[in-house]
DNA sequence: TATTGTTATACTCTATAACTATA
DNA sequence: TATAGTTATAGAGTATAACAATA
């Protein structure tokens, strides 16, 4: 049940990244305090998470994905023939909610539904051709535009390091 | 602009955050392999920000506090007498989302609003006495509930590292 | 004319109950 | 009876336009 918990060791300081640099934080009108907020892990979270988002949507506009779609698109291709239940389970979406998700996908005719032959209650999901070619543009610009970005932002070494403690916080916690 | 964008330097590895260890991804049946989603740094973001509000909400429960109700009483805290506009904008509320929100704290007493006499448009927001405690209640059980519980399973210095890259992404990015 | 707080509104996400068709 | 997909629905969260009071 949800064991190690206490298996971190050292934790050498990271790449030096810049800090009140600007001080610019709102513009015009003295800034406010934020106080404890800037120790908040939540508050860091929420808003890197809306900022990256917002990035993922700017980097793949051309293809009209967000990252919801993305997702399941990709667990389509990795795992073909895998029923509704299981996709949306896996990506903690809800069964209910999951169906107009696919209803927009099929009807753009990037995925299909097929009834499983040994279980007639059930769809296989699987991509289509051009859900496939789509997906790999995805991939392809995510990595050069998006990715890249966050590279360059923070490093390699410290993108791959908060990869994983975001990873450890999903999985632990 | 946006200035520095490539002042990381070198990031050592960190912590040895486990890994693979139970393989009990999806309980049950054949867990979905993940794909490029495990390197998917927005992924990761999202179901880690997901995970932190939920502890959160348990650990606060108690007094009823949602995470973003508590950045606004900690901000009315360390910038009393700051107008609706100001507080909403720090937190990147939308001035009439924020409407209905105050309705709410105003309800319970937690701060109140009061018209400036020098500018008889805007409010003056403070928190009352009750809403002063409800906040000291609150700060102390995110720091020795949910705050604690992240520093056991990162580890202080990783927990330190996280919010620091958070905090770059929400800057910088 | 511009700004503060507000209303109305709409659209997305998320969540739950209940139906249908299969098993 | 139990499960897969579905419908309906309700509630958050978020977004924009427009209005009244005030500057």
């Amino acid at each position: 049940m949800t064991a190690h918990k206490t298996t971190q060791l050292d934790a050498s300081r990271l790449a030096r990244l810049p800090r009140e640099v600007a001080m610019d934080d709102d513009a015009e009108a003295s800034a406010l305090k934020m106080g404890e907020l800037s120790d908040l892990l939540g508050y860091s979270l929420k808003r890197a998470q809306l900022k990256v988002f917002e990035d993922f949507l700017r980097c793949v506009s051309s293809l009209q994905l967000t990252p919801a779609q993305f997702s399941v698109l990709l667990l389509m291709e990795k795992n073909p023939g895998r029923n509704q239940t299981e996709i949306a389970n896996t990506l903690g979406i809800l069964r209910p909610n999951f169906v107009a998700m696919l209803d927009g996908l099929e009807s753009r005719e990037l995925c299909m539904r097929v009834r499983s032959a040994h279980d007639r209650r059930s769809h296989n999901l699987m991509l289509t051709d051009k859900g496939r070619a789509t997906l790999a543009r995805a991939k392809k610009l995510i990595a050069t535009k998006h990715e890249a970005r966050l590279n360059e932002v923070l490093g390699p070494a410290n993108r791959a390091a908060l990869l994983e403690m975001l990873a450890t916080i999903a999985r632990d916690f």
